[in-house]
DNA sequence: CCATAGATGCACT
DNA sequence: GTGCATCTATGGC
């Protein structure tokens, strides 16, 4: 499904990762990320991503150096790090810079454009723009888990690919702080596909036992660069 | 819309 | 044992 017969997915290349995570993530909004399955192929145009900076990162799993868990993280740019968390979530990353360096963007959010059927029969009779609202609903909608993990998703016959975008972005690219993270850090890292209502809303990462932070901004829909 | 609580497996201290 | 790069259900406004 998807491609015209005979033909090859286009798909990023490894050079386009092969820069820091903080570089590509802006440059990925808007890009598809595409999976095939036995219960069809599911594609998701990317609104809302996250940069990780590695062993400079304290957010980051990579940041006390490399595990089996985060190994792909240290490898090859363009392949996809899947990780389990909370007990009943995967999220997934897209590796960046040259291997050794363990940066990564996380895919946060994104709007179904292939699949709808496929992705509505793992996610439920929801709202479409709510099928890949957040990390693991997006991980969850394109059927993507640990199997997916240590992907090259650079590599056009992968079924775990993404393509470039297909349209220039003709909205804003915001960026702010972001989610369930709590480093201090002054770079907005987060970034977001302006008016987009398949971003996922912001939380200030609700932390055990502490009252709700006023100052936080408390829209998915907050302002952009330099407001 | 917003806020909170609970679920639940596992990597790592 | 602790704490998650989270989600859903349920409550109030």
């Amino acid at each position: 499904m998807g491609r015209g017969r005979g033909s090859v997915p286009r798909v990023l290349g490894r050079a386009f990762f092969a820069r820091p995570a903080l570089v590509v993530a802006p440059e990925l909004l808007g890009c598809v990320i595409e999976h095939d399955s036995a219960q069809g192929s599911v594609a998701i145009r990317l609104t809302e991503v996250e940069a990780y900076q590695g062993e400079l990162d304290p957010a980051s799993h990579a940041f006390r150096g490399p595990t089996p868990r985060n190994a792909v993280m240290f490898g090859e740019p363009g392949f996809v790090y899947v990780y389990f968390t909370y007990g009943m979530h995967f999220c997934m990353n897209l590796v960046c810079a040259p291997p050794g360096t363990a940066s990564a963007v996380l895919l946060r959010a994104g709007e179904v454009v292939e699949g709808l059927d496929v992705a509505a029969g793992r996610r439920g009779d929801i709202p479409a723009r709510g099928l890949a609202r957040g990390p693991a609903r997006l991980t969850m909608a394109l059927g993507v888990g640990r199997a997916d993990n240590g992907a090259n998703a650079c590599d056009p016959a992968s079924d775990l690919r993404i393509r470039p975008r297909s349209a220039a972005v003709d909205v804003a690219i915001n960026a702010g702080p972001r989610v369930g993270v709590s480093t201090g850090e002054t770079v907005p890292w987060r970034f977001w596909l302006d008016g987009e209502p398949t971003v996922s809303s912001y939380r200030a990462h609700a932390r055990r036992r502490r009252p709700a932070n006023p100052s936080a901004s408390p829209s998915g829909h907050a302002q952009g660069f330099g407001a």
